[in-house]
DNA sequence: CTCACGTCTGAGCATATGTTCAGACGTGAG
DNA sequence: CTCACGTCTGAACATATGCTCAGACGTGAG
């Protein structure tokens, strides 16, 4: 059905399907998009960060310095992760007075952060051992 | 309805709105979860991992020379790569002959994947400027 | 057996990332 | 006005990350 070895295309290149090669090719999204994806997640891959957001997708809405102690954070470190949470259109800020409140402000951080979290209840469903206490 | 200005919990740090902060501080997952789960996100938030990925879902097996070709990276980073997600479970191997062949192997990335697709549908279509051309 | 091939690995390097520290800014209280 | 407070910022540092390079390993062809 398929050649056995490999096969060579236009520019040289050794593979071993290439036909399927070039079919996947075609379907890839365009690298700008996969990086801005790659962005996305990656917000969502430092640990401060996700529980950040999870304290506001929990609270949905709540000031710098209450942030800080709900994540054990230093408020400068939040106020830098909430910087570049702010930049990619992930939160949302409203000022009153001195004080500045965050909200989630994307639909699809959001649905992620659901997924994320049922995956979490899987998880420690299927690792119990990892099911010591709360924080 | 609440203290107009801050309040200082036991531990002596000042907090606006303390009754929120503890039930949040209640409802957020374990430390160790949140940081799991950012370990996932993490691990989908490099553009090369996150193409080879997408090659995944879409080819549904492919070795690492055609992983290669598809993501434009090379064989080494490439399985540099793989060596990470395989670790975590990510993606799952079979070695035929001298080859070895990789597939998907989590459900729940398979779904943020998925998810983060639609994300950038969604995206393209509300910034059609990126929408350049393919590749 | 011997060699070529596909894959894997560790070392080394350049870069990216997250934190702390020190201080600036704007606002509201006195 | 002056000061304290909440927040923001840049610099500096330590660490983590991802790549390349060179070479090792196991397999199959000759």
């Amino acid at each position: 059905m398929k050649p056995a070895v490999h096969a060579v295309d236009e520019c040289g290149v050794k593979l071993v399907d290439p036909v399927r090669v070039a079919l996947v090719g075609e379907a890839m999204p365009e690298q700008g998009s996969v990086v801005d994806l790659a962005d996305v997640f990656s917000l969502l891959g430092d640990p401060g960060r996700l529980r950040l957001l999870m304290a506001l997708l929990e609270a949905g809405e709540l000031c710098v310095c209450d942030l800080a102690a709900v994540t054990g954070m230093s408020e400068s470190a939040v106020s830098h992760a909430l910087r570049l949470l702010r930049a990619h259109r992930v939160v949302s800020v409203s000022r009153r007075g001195r004080m500045a409140f965050y909200r989630l402000d994307d639909g699809h951080v959001r649905m992620l952060l659901d997924l994320g979290l049922t995956h979490l209840g899987h998880t420690s469903a299927i690792h119990p051992e990892r099911d010591a206490s709360h924080q």
